[in-house]
DNA sequence: TCCTTTCTGTAATATTTATTACAAAATACA
DNA sequence: TGTATTTTGTAATAAATATTACAGAAAGGA
């Protein structure tokens, strides 16, 4: 039909993610997104709409690209055991490579700043809800398959991941090295039974 | 001397601390917070120099009255085990007292915006490495009085206590009970062998 | 009472904020 | 080649931002 876009529009992507996931959504300027992503305030906001909508592909982004990552471990042919270890060192890693940006951008929607605001919080919340029910799902599949005994509380133990998860992240950013967290949390699923 | 302070400073103290608990630094307007400690630009500029040398000053306020209060239930004449079940029994019953703030404003501060900045990481990091400290501290103590085994790895575990709670501060902000924190923080003590 | 000190109200500052307006430039198809 | 469509650059907007300037008000001590 007509001209075409001027920007590489799934670089520009990447770069808004990578700033909105290290500075969240308030403190980011419209400016300092529009320079790393190598447009104008026009293509801005006749491709994106809205600083909002922007921030939301980006959660979206990232989800489809970290998150599944991650998800993917969690289907793996392994042991119940070994699965939950592989996915939590593979977060973990995640936060040591270097030049890597440290935390997770959902767990840092886990604030007012992002609950408080109807649209997003709409988002985040049934992402989290996804995400949890997922982490039982697997507990109970390798407890139907006699991996794991009959009195394995699925909920309790994947509710103690989901939260062992996000601490993960928030202390990541204290850590210098990676094996501090490596080591408690692989001493953290053992005494978990699994 | 001369004429004296016509704003209550302790509630302006305390009002700020509140906002900034909830907001963050960045987000956080000076006029809102000269809203809810009733003073006007004057004041603020004259009594706390800057926003960000308040925000300090609401730091220390934050953890003098907090944080002072959870560390001296873990002094209590209690075994291991009670003492940190009522440690974190409480936090968690912080949460979700009616019109109380949600989560912790040092949590809040493992994030780029106050970790890049050289002053507010420099007393934000001290005062984590402080109770983790103390933390072990604990559960030192309790095995050296032989409440815990010779093999116990206090280190490990008091690693694994500071990121669960910093998982239930982020975990509270998107649960609407207490109760499933609750169990599952007791559950996971159990697994610990506290 | 007056004088010195400190606090306060009002206004001004200079940046930065997100978003919109509009005309020029580029492309696709007739 | 021309015309319709969309993208882009530049500028303008209006509101919010943190901080400073300064004159007037309050109070204690002389």
């Amino acid at each position: 039909m007509s001209r075409g876009l001027e920007f590489n529009a799934e670089k520009a992507l990447n770069a808004a993610t990578k700033i909105f996931w290290t500075q969240g959504y308030k403190k980011t300027s419209v400016q300092s997104l529009m320079k790393a992503m190598k447009l104008g305030e026009s293509s801005f906001y006749n491709t994106y709409k809205s600083k909002k909508n922007l921030y939301l592909l980006c959660l979206e982004n990232y989800n489809s690209d970290v998150t599944a990552r991650r998800l993917e471990i969690l289907q793996s042919n392994e042991s119940i055991g070994k699965k939950i270890r592989n996915f939590f060192d593979s977060a973990i890693e995640d936060q040591y490579r270097p030049g890597a940006t440290k935390g997770c951008m959902m767990t840092n929607c886990l604030s007012y700043e992002v609950l408080n605001d109807k649209d997003l919080s709409k988002y985040v919340e049934d992402e989290f809800f996804i995400f949890k029910r997922f982490l039982k799902g697997i507990l109970d599949q390798a407890k139907k398959e006699g991996e794991l005994s009959k009195d394995f509380d699925t909920l309790v133990v994947s509710n103690l991941l989901f939260t062992h998860l996000q601490g993960v992240f928030k202390v990541a950013l204290l850590q210098k090295d990676s094996q501090t967290l490596k080591k408690q949390t692989h001493a953290f699923i053992q005494h978990l039974g699994l």
